[in-house]
Formats: structure tokens, sequence, C-alpha cells
DNA sequence: CTAACATATATCGCATACGATGTATCGTGT
DNA sequence: ACACGATACATCGTATGCGATATATGTTAG
């Protein structure tokens, strides 16, 4: 049990300070978190729907929607009515955003973990990864046993597993 | 980079497979995750200030202050003023509430885990600990180099590390 | 074509979550 | 006693976050 409460106090603790590295790349912009992360996914894809934003940053539809009719009402998004399909909008970056925007925006999550990274050697970085895969399995496996199967409200989708299932 | 992505994938994961775990406890007591979490630190210490929940629940005083008082209006818990320091205010569980309370609450956050490791063979508990231990130390070390020293929003008891700062 | 169903959003209500601020109290120094 | 800073809470404003539901539009069965 001393093992389980170390490693659940790792993973908040790692959060915290993900969290917390993406806040201060946000603030600098004058967004929060999750509205750095809706610009972040609207960016990489160009004009996205709010269902589809929903889905790739595993939020609600309704919460999706909150935050990018602030942003919009800031003038950072545009909503354009898709003419395919009436019922959906296309997410956009408004123009004064798309021009100064910094080219490696996707990359902002990734980077400051990655820095962490390589303070460490190759043996130990192989040991965390090794580490994580276990973690990250056995947990699946328990969720399937549990049958919390369906719920695939995250895939991590850099390390098969035994995930089986589409969608 | 392809790394990185990996593990904040997974500390993603694993933090949404703890709190859906807690949700599922919860939600069958008629209470939300941050409830049961206060619910279950004012059991384990009997009495205790806000300010003290707000430091062990790593939450600002002021949402503390809000699930205390919504809490305390659905008459599961109870302010009683202080009478040491009139500032503060002692919570403890209502008396209905302590009667049919669960004795193992505060396991109840590490249990799933607990349980997952167990699915594994000793060696590779034996590594995901020991990747846990890599990481967050270079998280440490990586916060300090970048003055994030004295956010000490949380801190990982078990590991000693090399913090080396007090209060 | 129309009714029934499905889909994409929007909206509402509620519960975090946090910073800023106000209030009462405590401690300390004068 | 008094002033002043520190402390413990409460409250307010704003921003998530989510479930439930409403609305508009698409799709399909008959």
């Amino acid at each position: 049990m001393e093992k389980a409460a170390f490693i659940r106090e790792s993973i908040d603790f790692l959060q915290r300070y993900m969290m917390k590295s993406l806040q201060k790349y946000s603030e600098e912009h004058g967004v929060t978190i999750p509205q750095a992360r809706v610009i972040a996914e609207v960016f990489a894809h160009k004009a996205i729907s709010i269902k589809l934003l929903s889905k790739n940053l595993k939020m609600t539809q309704s919460t999706v929607s909150d935050i990018v009719e602030r942003l919009t009402s800031k003038g950072l998004l545009v909503k354009t009515p898709n003419p395919k399909d009436k019922r959906s909008v296309e997410i956009s970056l408004s123009s004064e955003l798309s021009e100064g925007i910094d080219a490696n925006i996707p990359e902002i999550t990734n980077q400051s973990l990655s820095q962490v990274l390589n303070l460490l050697k190759p043996d130990e970085q192989e040991t965390i990864e090794k580490g994580m895969q276990l973690l990250v399995s056995a947990v699946k496996e328990k969720m399937e046993a549990d049958g919390m199967d369906h719920f695939e409200f995250f895939d991590v989708v850099y390390f098969p597993g035994k995930t089986k299932k589409e969608k």
C-alpha cells in the first residue's frame, strides 16, 4: 500500500507540474490553460468542429462549447457555419491570432517534459518509459476486468498494449 | 519528443483512471470527488481547520471553504468555532455521518491503484517505482533550475529526493 | 413525403477551482 | 491601550467542467 500511495502522489505531482508549465506559457499570452489547449488544437487543424475538439481534448462537448464561446467573444477564434452540415460550425483562428502565433504551439505541452527527460541518462529514460508502459497496461487490464472498458476516456496511442477495441 | 509525448499522455491517462475510480466510490455515497476527499481528510483528523484541509488537499483555502460550506449545508459536516482561536473553525463529521461511515475511507484513494500493482510481478512493480522516482526527481531538478522551487505546490513525501527546503 | 431517430451545438444548473478582497482575530512591539 | 502586520475564514467574480436538456438540422424507415 505504501508503494501505491507513492505512485499515486507521484502521478498527482507530475500532473501538477505539467499544468504549471503549460500555465506559465499560457499566461504570457493572456489565456487560460484550457483555452490554450483549444487554440493549439484549432491551430493544428486549421478548421475543426466542436465535436472533434471535444473528442481530441477529452472534454465534454458542453465544456468545449463554453470555452470556444469565450474565445470567440475575445476575438481569438472565429466560428463559421459549415455549409456541408448546417448543424456544425467550423472553428478557426482569427486573422490577428493566426498572424502572430508561434508556429510550434503544438509542441509546447511536451516541451518541458522533454527537457526534464534530457536531464537523465538514456538507461534512466528507458526505466521511466518501461515503468510507464507496465503501469498503463496493468491499469488497462484492471479496467477491462472491472468493466470500465467502454469508458475509452483516453487512448494512449503510443502504446499498443492489449487494446483491441475500435469505437 | 516522441518519448515525452508518450509519458505525458500516460500521466494524463493514469490521472483520469484514478479520478474515475474515486468517482465510482464517491457517487455511490452521493457526493462528488472533492467532497469525498474533504470528508476523508476530516474523518482522518476528527477535527481539522480549513487551513489544514487546504494544505493537505492541495487546494486553495477559498475552494475548501466553498466545499465545506456545501457539505455543512447538506448536514454532512459540522463547523464549530474554535475557542482557542476565534478566527478558526473546527470541521468535524456530523453525527449521522460518523455513525454509518466506512472505517477504511482513507485508503479508498490508493485501493484501486494497489490492486493494479498486484497484477504485476514484483520486479515489474520495482521498475514502475524506480521510473517514478527518477522522473519525479528529474522534474524537481528542472523546477529548481527554472526557479519554480518556491511553488511547493506538492510534496511527494515518500521520496526524499534532493529537496532541502523547509516549510 | 412524413414520422422517427440521430447528430451537432447551445444553454442551463450545479460543483469545483482560484485569485482578490473583506472581516475578525491574534501577536507583537511600543 | 494602541497600532500594525499576520492569520483564518468568508465572499465575490470568473473560468472551467459536466450532465441534462433544448434546438436545429440531417438521415432513414415506411
